[in-house]
DNA sequence: TCTGGGGTCCTAGGACCC
DNA sequence: TCTGGGGTCCTAGGACCC
């Protein structure tokens, strides 16, 4: 028995919220963009289907979608509203099978397989309109829906459907609907892969399907020849997976002007740790793999990391990891830093048996106190608001 | 007024263990 | 007096996605 997964896309989900927001202002403008300014150096997050008309796509400077389309107005990413929204929308579509599963902000996957006592249809095309339809009402939200036998061949479908439409392929259509498309069309298919392909005459997905895996294998090797070949007859055995938990937590910075005081980044490197280690312990989550980024002004990247015995939540006991971390990556080369971040993982659950025994290779990082003193400005910026507690520590470099 | 912020997954080498 | 091999953990970097 096959399966039916279905995949919603919002509609130029920034745009859209944006617009819901502030529907006197940013719902009036036919030309909008949300992003970042381009004084901030900000790129695009989403651009209206308007503007998209110009040329201007999103991951593009600002500044040069700009100078595309003069006219257009640029409004900031409603991060709060877009979160909202997220739970609205993951609401609407669970009351149509328990496993949705959200791939990103703005994308989920549904399995409705076995559904169709349920919802007394077996038209996969007409249940997802069904639940198109509710999501708009319910919400204000337009999505898109895609729906085949596996999660790509929903996605792509989902792509084809796209502002605001539904598109299924039926069991046994696979390949005829994947021979439409261009291999940059596979969602893993990225630029340096394409380029590749490219290589050996391969770009429409219709240049691949003579090739057996063994040829294949020869040019990318025996694990992409398979996954290519897969995916160009829609292939998927991926599962939807409806609890996914979250494997790194990260906070980064772009500044405006790159920064080159050690002093001023020590406070920024304050700032992005107190607000990675609040998310991980909102989260009830402990941290045992810290690791800080830079990105040099010539857009270099580099990264250090460490991995401690004991898992962390405080603030202190990470940033002083991240402190060394820093300074290692200072010493290899100094100048300006254009970017600047923190990422966690290597998680524990906090209510985890303590293994205390086993870390004797280590000096203590983290003590009660510390972790008591974090909890604690958690609840108060609960209740007063994130401003009402700030660092007591003015000299991050004196601590 | 060039190039965001939040993620996932993969690879490759070295350390270390059996 | 000659160098095994598998497994796991850690670090660094990079491709890719929205």
């Amino acid at each position: 028995m096959h399966r039916k997964i279905l995949h919603a896309d919002c509609d130029a989900y920034f745009v859209q919220v944006a617009r819901l927001e502030d529907p006197d202002g940013a719902g009036k403008e036919d030309l909008l963009l949300v992003g970042g300014s381009s004084r901030q150096r900000g790129v695009i997050t989403s651009a209206s289907y308007a503007v998209r008309k110009f040329g201007v796509r999103s991951g593009m400077p600002t500044a040069h979608a700009l100078r595309l389309c003069p006219q257009a107005v640029v409004v900031p990413v409603a991060r709060r509203a877009c979160s909202r929204k997220h739970k609205e929308i993951h609401e609407v579509l669970g009351e149509y099978t328990p496993l949705v599963e959200a791939a990103s902000i703005d994308e989920f996957y549904l399995d409705v397989t076995g559904t169709e006592a349920v919802h007394h249809t077996t038209d996969l095309h007409e249940l997802a309109t069904r639940i198109r339809e509710a999501v708009l009402a319910r919400t204000s939200i337009s999505v898109s829906i895609g729906g085949g036998t596996t999660r790509v061949i929903a996605k792509l479908a989902a792509k084809k459907a796209k502002p605001g439409g539904v598109v299924t392929v039926n069991p046994g259509e696979e390949i005829e609907f994947m021979k439409t498309l261009d291999l940059a069309a596979i969602p893993g298919v990225g630029p340096r892969f394409q380029e590749k392909l490219r290589d050996y005459g391969l770009v429409r997905v219709a240049d691949l399907l003579p090739f057996d895996v063994d040829a294949l294998s020869v040019w990318f090797g025996e694990g992409t020849a398979q996954w290519l070949y897969d995916r160009a007859r829609g292939i998927d055995d991926g599962r939807i997976e409806p609890h996914g938990v979250a494997k790194s937590i990260s906070r980064d910075e772009t500044f405006a002007r790159d920064i080159n005081d050690d002093d001023a980044l020590l406070t920024e490197l304050m700032r992005l740790v107190g607000r990675a280690a609040s998310d991980l312990r909102s989260r009830e989550l402990r941290t045992r793999t810290v690791s800080v980024k830079v990105r040099d002004p010539d857009f270099t990247n580099r990264q250090a990391r460490h991995t401690v015995e004991a898992p962390l939540e405080s603030d202190r006991a990470i940033y002083d990891v991240a402190r060394e971390l820093l300074a290692r990556l200072r010493k290899t080369r100094r100048g300006g830093v254009r970017l600047l971040g923190v990422s966690l993982s290597g998680f524990t659950d906090r209510h985890g048996v303590e293994q205390l025994l086993l870390f004797n290779g280590e000096k203590q990082l983290e003590t009660d106190r510390d972790r008591q003193l974090a909890r604690t400005v958690d609840q108060l910026r609960a209740r007063f608001g994130s401003k009402a507690i700030v660092s007591g520590r003015t000299m991050p470099g004196h601590g």
